[in-house]
RNA sequence: GGGCGAUUAACUCAGUUGGUAGAGUGCAACCCUUACAAGGUUGAAGUCGCAGGUUCGAACCCUGCAUCGCCCA
C-alpha cells in the first residue's frame, strides 16, 4: 500500500468502528488470569446502570485507557475491569416513573413483580453507557464485565455483611438519620447535598408556666416545635444567670417543657435559647440523649404531621410551617421574623428537602475500619495523587460517623437478617434459614430493607475478581495499580473501598489513587442539564473524532485543575490529528519496505537531531504518563510532532527525498523518516488509538497491530540516540534560517522572490555546519544562492541578520529600504541591549558572585558573552547601514 | 465558622527542588511553496491579583489583604 490510498484529509468516520471491532476480534483487550508478564490492573469506577456518558466519564475513562494502552505497549499483562453499579435509588426511581406512565405504582405490583420489572428494564435499556464507552475507544476487558447485582457480587456482599455483623461492626439502632420523604428511604450523611436558600429565622416566644414573659427561641423550622421536649440555654450565658423559671409553655400546645442548661448551646446564635427536638435534629438528638429527654416524632415518613402536632396533624410539613407561623402571629407569640440565608439539605437523587428523622436503621461502625484506611495512606502504602487530597481524606476519615447502610427501597441487596417473632432471635447467615435456629419457629421474617449501593461498590476491586474465592485473577491483579476518579466520590467510594479492601483482603485495593479534575463548561461552570450547558461527548466524537476528543481531554487534564471544555478546543486538536495524518501521507509517498535499516554512520545533522529529539520525546511521554501528568505527555508529543518533525525535519529532508543529493542521502532520509514516524505513532497511540492504528497498518516498516508494538526506547537505545551536540548545532542552523526569513518578511520580499545571501563568519564550527547543510538553508530560506564572504566584501545594499558568531547578509540590490533596515536593526539592538544590561547587572553584583552556585555563575557569564558578541555585531551592522544611506 | 484551591498575554491554561516567563486559540501582515489553507512564514502582545518579608536572586518560599470557586459544619 502507498500514499495513494490515503485521503487528503483525515476522516474518522468508519475508521474508528473498523479498528475497534478489529481489536475486539483479536482479543487485544483481554487480560490473562495467569501470566509471567508484569501485571497492571485498573478497575473502572462503575457508572450507574441508569447513566449516560457525560464529560466526567469521558475524562475519567480516557485517562484509564491511556494508561492501559501504554502498559500494553510496555508488554505488560493488563486488566481493565469494566462494569456498572445497580444504583438502587436512581434505578428504582426510573422504573417507578415508567410504571407511573402506565398508571401503576410499585405497591400495586408488589416486591417480587417490581424487581422483575427492574431487571426487564435493565435488560432493555440499562448499561447504555457501556456502549458509549466503546465509542471513546475504551480498551476494557469486556468479557469480564460485572454488575453489582450479579450473583457473584451479591454473594460477596452477603458474606461481607455477615462477617461484619458477627464482628460487631454492623448493628441496628434507633438514630437520627436523613430521610427523603419522596424516595421514602434513609440516606447516608454523604447522600445529602446542601444548598444555600433564602428563608426566615423565626423568633418565637415560649411563655413561662405562669404565662408571663418567657424565653424567645430562634428557629428556621417552626413546624418542628411540636416535637420540642425542652429548651436549652448555656449555663455561662449572663443573660440567663438569674433565671429562676424551670418550665416553659410549648406554643400551640398545652404542654409544659423543661428549661435545661448545657454548654453546647451557642450563645452567639439567635437569642441564645435553643429549642430541643431530639426526634428531628441530629444535634438535639445528642443533647436529648445526654439529658435523658424523650424523643417525640411529629413528622412521618411522607413528610406529613403526626398526632403530636395537634390540630395540624395530617398537614404537609411545609404547609404546617405556614399555618403554625400564622397562628403564632395571631397569638402574639411570633416576636419577629428576619430573612436568613441558610443551607438546606436535599436528597442527592431527587432534590427533595431531607428531613432529619428518628428511625431504626442498620449501621456500619466505621471507626476501626477508617483508622486502618487512614493509616494506609499515612504510611504511603496507598498514595493519593495529587497529594493535596490526602488532607481531605484524613479530615473525613478522622471525623467519620457511622454509616447508615439500610435503604427502604426494593431494588438492591436485601439485608440478610431474619427475625423470629416467637423468640425474638435475630438470625444473620450467609444461607437463607428455613426456621429459627433457637426455637424452631417457621414464622421467621426477613428484613425488608436493602443495602446502600455504595456498600456493594465498596467491594468492587475484589468482588469483581471473584472474591470470596481465591481466584488466579485476584492473585495476579489485586491490589490494582491505580484507581482513577474524580474527587466527588473520594468519600462515597474510594474511602469505603479502602476500608473494605484492607479489612477483607488484608491489603489495600490500589497503590495509587489518581484524582482528576472536574470537567466544566468553557466559563468554568459545572455542566448541568438545568443550566443547559452540557456538551454531549458522543456528539463531540461524531463531529471531531474520538482521537481529537481524547487528545483534548488529555492535554487539558493538568493536575489539580478543573478542565474547561469547549468545542473549539477539540477542533484545534482535530487539526493536530489531521497534521499527523498528512505528515504520514507525505512519509508514505517516499518510504518503502526496504527503508527499515538506518545506516547510522552516514547520518546528516538533521537526522541525528530528529532521532535525538524523538528519543527525548518518548521519554517525556513515558514520564508524563507514569507520573499522571497527562497534559505534559500530550504537549511534549504535540510540540515534537508539529513543530519539530513537521515544521523542520520534513522540510529539511525534502531535497534529499526528491533525490537532489544522491541515493545515499535519499536512503538515509527515508529510513530515518520511517523510524521516527513509527515511533511517533506508538507514543501517540495511548492518546489517539484509532488514527495511529490506521496509519500503522499502512506503514511499510510496521507489521500487525500497533497494539502489539513495543514502546520506544530501551535505556540503551535512548543513550545511543540522544545527541546534545546535534541538538545544539541544529538550533544554530534553524536560528540562522529564521533570521534570514525574518529579514525577508520584514523587508516585504515576496516568497517567490529568490534572494542571494552571503554568510560572514570566523567561527570554524559554524562554518562547517553551514557548509554541510547549505542545501537545507537554501531550501528553507528560499534562496537563490548562499556563499561565504569575507568581511571586506560585504555587498553594499544588504540587510543583515546575526546568529551566533555568524552574520548573514541578505542582498537587496536596488530594493533595499535603508530607513526600514535601520529601524529593524535598532529594534533588535534595543531588545538585545536590555537583556545585556540585566545580565550585566547580575555580574556586577558582588553578592551574586560570592553566593550563587558556580553553575549559575558560569551560565550567566556565557549568556553575557553571547549577548555582548551579538550586540557588537548588531552595532557594526547598524553603523554600516547608516553610512550607506 | 473550619478547610482546600485559584488569580500569569485579548481568551483558555502550562510553568517539576527559587536562576529573570511559555503553549494553544485569537489578532496583524504576507503566501494556494510539489503532505496538510484543518496549511506555511513572520510579527505584535505580560509591572505573573495587591502589599510586605526571606534571599545575591521570587510567578515559585513566608505573612497579611482582595476577588472568585469548591468541600465540610
Amino acid at each position: 500500500m502507498g500514499a495513494d490510498s490515503l485521503d487528503k484529509g483525515y476522516d474518522p468516520v468508519g475508521i474508528e468502528k473498523k479498528w475497534y471491532q478489529y481489536w475486539l476480534d483479536k482479543g487485544f483487550f483481554k487480560a490473562a488470569d495467569k501470566s509471567d508478564k508484569i501485571s497492571f490492573s485498573i478497575v473502572i469506577p462503575p457508572p450507574n446502570v441508569t447513566g449516560v456518558l457525560h464529560m466526567g466519564h469521558a475524562l475519567n475513562n480516557v485517562i484509564q485507557d491511556i494508561m492501559c494502552r501504554y502498559h500494553r505497549l510496555l508488554g505488560h499483562n493488563v486488566l481493565w475491569m469494566p462494569g456498572t453499579d445497580h444504583a438502587g435509588i436512581a434505578t428504582q426511581n426510573v422504573v417507578e416513573r415508567h410504571l407511573a406512565e402506565k398508571g401503576q405504582t410499585r405497591d400495586q405490583l408488589g416486591r417480587e413483580a417490581f424487581i422483575k420489572e427492574v431487571w426487564k428494564w435493565r435488560e432493555k435499556s440499562g448499561g447504555a453507557i457501556i456502549h458509549q464507552l466503546k465509542r471513546l475507544g475504551a480498551s476494557c476487558d469486556w468479557d469480564r464485565e460485572r454488575f453489582t447485582m450479579d450473583e457473584g457480587l451479591s454473594d460477596a456482599v452477603r458474606k461481607v455483611f455477615v462477617r461484619l455483623y458477627k464482628e460487631g461492626l454492623i448493628y441496628e439502632g434507633q438514630y437520627i438519620i436523613n430521610w427523603c420523604p419522596r424516595c421514602k428511604t434513609a440516606l447516608a450523611d454523604l447522600e445529602v447535598e446542601y444548598e444555600e436558600k433564602d428563608a426566615y429565622l423565626y423568633y418565637i416566644r415560649y411563655p413561662f408556666a405562669n404565662k408571663k414573659q418567657g424565653l424567645t427561641v430562634a428557629t428556621t423550622r417552626p413546624e418542628t416545635l411540636f416535637g420540642d421536649v425542652a429548651v436549652a440555654v448555656n449555663p455561662n450565658d449572663e443573660r440567663f444567670k438569674d433565671l429562676s423559671e424551670t418550665l416553659v409553655m410549648l406554643p400551640l400546645t398545652d404542654r409544659l417543657i423543661p428549661i435545661i442548661r448545657d454548654e453546647y448551646v451557642d450563645t452567639g446564635f439567635g437569642t441564645g435559647v435553643l429549642k430541643v427536638t431530639p426526634a428531628h435534629d441530629p444535634n438535639d438528638f445528642t443533647l436529648g440523649e445526654k439529658h435523658g429527654l424523650e424523643r417525640l416524632k411529629v413528622i412521618d415518613d411522607d413528610g406529613i404531621m403526626l398526632e403530636g402536632a395537634g390540630e395540624y396533624q395530617g398537614l404537609d410539613r411545609f404547609e404546617c410551617r405556614e399555618e403554625a407561623v400564622k397562628a403564632l402571629k395571631e397569638q402574639g407569640l411570633l416576636v419577629r421574623q428576619e430573612p436568613l440565608k441558610h443551607s438546606v439539605g436535599n436528597c442527592y437523587r431527587c432534590r427533595t428537602v431531607v428531613e432529619p428523622s428518628l428511625s431504626k436503621q442498620w449501621f456500619v461502625k466505621v471507626g476501626p475500619l477508617a483508622e486502618k484506611a487512614s493509616e494506609a495512606v499515612r504510611n504511603g502504602r496507598t498514595r493519593i495523587i495529587p497529594d493535596t487530597w490526602s488532607k481531605t481524606y484524613f479530615d473525613w476519615m478522622d471525623n467519620i460517623r457511622d454509616w447508615c447502610i439500610s435503604r427502604q427501597i426494593w431494588w438492591g441487596h436485601r439485608i440478610p437478617v431474619w427475625k423470629c417473632p416467637d423468640c425474638k432471635a435475630v438470625i444473620v447467615e450467609e444461607t437463607d434459614p428455613a426456621a429459627c435456629p433457637s426455637c424452631g419457629s417457621l414464622h421467621i421474617l426477613q428484613e425488608t430493607d436493602v443495602l446502600d449501593t455504595w456498600f456493594s461498590s465498596a467491594l468492587w476491586p475484589f468482588s469483581t475478581m471473584g472474591w470470596p474465592e481465591n481466584t488466579d485473577l485476584l492473585k495476579t491483579f489485586y491490589p490494582t495499580q491505580v484507581l482513577v476518579t474524580g474527587f466527588d466520590i473520594l468519600f462515597f467510594w474510594v474511602a469505603r473501598m479502602m476500608m473494605m479492601g484492607i479489612h477483607f483482603m488484608e491489603e489495600v485495593p490500589f497503590n495509587d489513587v489518581y484524582i482528576h479534575a472536574l470537567v466544566r463548561d468553557e466559563h468554568g461552570k459545572k455542566m448541568s442539564k438545568s443550566k443547559g450547558n452540557v456538551i454531549d461527548p458522543l456528539k463531540v466524537i461524531d463531529e471531531y473524532g474520538a482521537d481529537a476528543f481524547r487528545f483534548t481531554l488529555a492535554a487539558f487534564a493538568a493536575q489539580g485543575r478543573d478542565v474547561r471544555m469547549s468545542e473549539s478546543r477539540v477542533e484545534g486538536y482535530r487539526h493536530f490529528v489531521n497534521k499527523l495524518w498528512n505528515a504520514s501521507r507525505f512519509t508514505l509517498m517516499h518510504v518503502t519496505q526496504k527503508d527499515t535499516k538506518i545506516n547510522y554512520t552516514k547520518l546528516g545533522l538533521a537526522e541525528k537531531w530528529i532521532l535525538s529529539r524523538c528519543a527525548k520525546t518518548s521519554l517525556a511521554v513515558k514520564e508524563g504518563i507514569e507520573t499522571y501528568r497527562f497534559n505534559e505527555a500530550a504537549s511534549a508529543v504535540y510540540q515534537f510532532v508539529w513543530h519539530e518533525f513537521c515544521d523542520w525535519y520534513l522540510e529539511t529532508v525534502k531535497p534529499a527525498l526528491y533525490e537532489k543529493e544522491g541515493a545515499q542521502k535519499r536512503d538515509n532520509a527515508r529510513s530515518v523518516l520511517s523510524k521516527v514516524l513509527k515511533d511517533i505513532l506508538i507514543m501517540l497511540h495511548p492518546f489517539m488509538p484509532f488514527v495511529t492504528e490506521e496509519i500503522f497498518h499502512i506503514l511499510p516498516s510496521a507489521e500487525g497491530s500497533i497494539m502489539a508494538a513495543s514502546y520506544p526506547y530501551s535505556e540503551k537505545e535512548y543513550e545511543s540516540f540522544c545527541n546534545e551536540g546535534a541538538e545544539k548545532d541544529m538550533e544554530f542552523l534553524s536560528g540562522l534560517i529564521s533570521g534570514i526569513r525574518n529579514v525577508r518578511s520584514e523587508m516585504n520580499i515576496q516568497p517567490s522572490t529568490k534572494i542571494k545571501v552571503l554568510a560572514c563568519t570566523e567561527d570554524e564550527k559554524e562554518k562547517l555546519i553551514i557548509a554541510e547543510n547549505k542545501s537545507i538553508i537554501v531550501n528553507l530560506a528560499m534562496l537563490d544562492s548562499f556563499y561565504f564572504c569575507d568581511r571586506e566584501k560585504i555587498p553594499r545594499s544588504s540587510a543583515s541578520s546575526v546568529k551566533g558568531n555568524t552574520t548573514c547578509f541578505v542582498s537587496l540590490e536596488g530594493v533595499i529600504d535603508f530607513d526600514k533596515e535601520i529601524k529593524r536593526i535598532e529594534k533588535e539592538l534595543d531588545k538585545n541591549t536590555k537583556e545585556l544590561l540585566t545580565v550585566q547587572k547580575r555580574l556586577h553584583n558582588e553578592s551574586f558572585l560570592e553566593k550563587a552556585p558556580e553553575e549559575v555563575r558560569q551560565k550567566v557569564k556565557d549568556q553575557y558573552a553571547d549577548l555582548e558578541e551579538k550586540n557588537n555585531k548588531l552595532k557594526g551592522n547598524l553603523e554600516r547601514i547608516k553610512k550607506l544611506r
